[in-house]
DNA sequence: TCTAATTGTAACCATACCGGTTACCTATCT
DNA sequence: AGATAGGTAACCGGTATGGTTACAATTAGA
């Protein structure tokens, strides 16, 4: 394991609840995604947090979008679920103060890796719930 | 641990090769980059494979460019170093076949995925060692 | 020919993280 | 009160990662 595919869960979770379009409840999600309901809890959970969703408890409870379909996008449900949201992570040895390579290379990589995942960010940013929804 | 940072690693150690324009010992690198010299030649051996630098054996051995640092994109580097080179992964759960979402989702995120990957890369391919060098 | 320095690998380890699972509390409707 | 749902904590097994040790193979040079 340990390749994070919550994102991709998260992605199949809000697309579902967009498909059908009234309450779901984590156990319902969890037989489309085909895994645990307490792991479809807890990335329900992030995505109630970031405001994606509306959570009901209670018998009768359940989950349903918080604005419509064609207003979340992927990013959206991206930066909700992936706590360091970072596609590519520096290595964090301490410097070696004598090289002035080891002092400076991360800090100019940050800058193209930032740059570089700005546009994929900008990218996520294109589609929409509403794009997935039509495609089932 | 399990971030995966031999990306950030091989482009130190590629920016230093160029820095210093001359042959270079697994060891000497391992000091710039604070870690086991046994590391650093894992990687150098991706970056061999990949025809990126040249590996010299015995006494004297050492590492150097195979090209001219203007000629090494970090997209080149990311290549040679990242086994399974996707950002993001797919969540591999059987499907349920009685639900349409389950069946289509993920193809269709796929489909964004690589799009925004390939501008992610497309961003990495601009800058090249000799830029990195410049900076340091 | 012998020695020293270096690359190339295999093996092993501790750590960390992930997704799955169980268990239980809380909230809410009937 | 009972049933059904979300919310969360705790724990587990599997696995990837970087670090480390050890050692074989290669090569230059005394």
């Amino acid at each position: 394991m340990t390749s994070n595919t919550r994102f991709s869960m998260a992605v199949h979770i809000m697309t579902t609840m967009a498909y059908l379009n009234q309450k779901v409840s984590s156990g319902e999600l969890s037989k489309s995604v085909r895994t645990n309901p307490v792991v479809v809890r807890r990335i329900l959970g992030d995505l109630n947090q970031a405001g994606l969703i509306q959570a009901e408890r209670g018998k009768t409870g359940g989950f349903s979008l918080a604005r419509k379909a064609n207003k979340i996008s992927l990013l959206d449900v991206y930066r909700a679920v992936m706590d360091d949201g970072e596609l590519v992570q520096l290595h964090d040895n301490p410097e070696n103060r004598i090289c002035p390579v080891s002092c400076k290379v991360r800090g100019v990589l940050l800058k193209h890796l930032n740059k570089a995942q700005s546009v994929y960010e900008r990218e996520l940013e294109k589609a929409t719930l509403a794009d997935l929804e039509k495609a089932m």
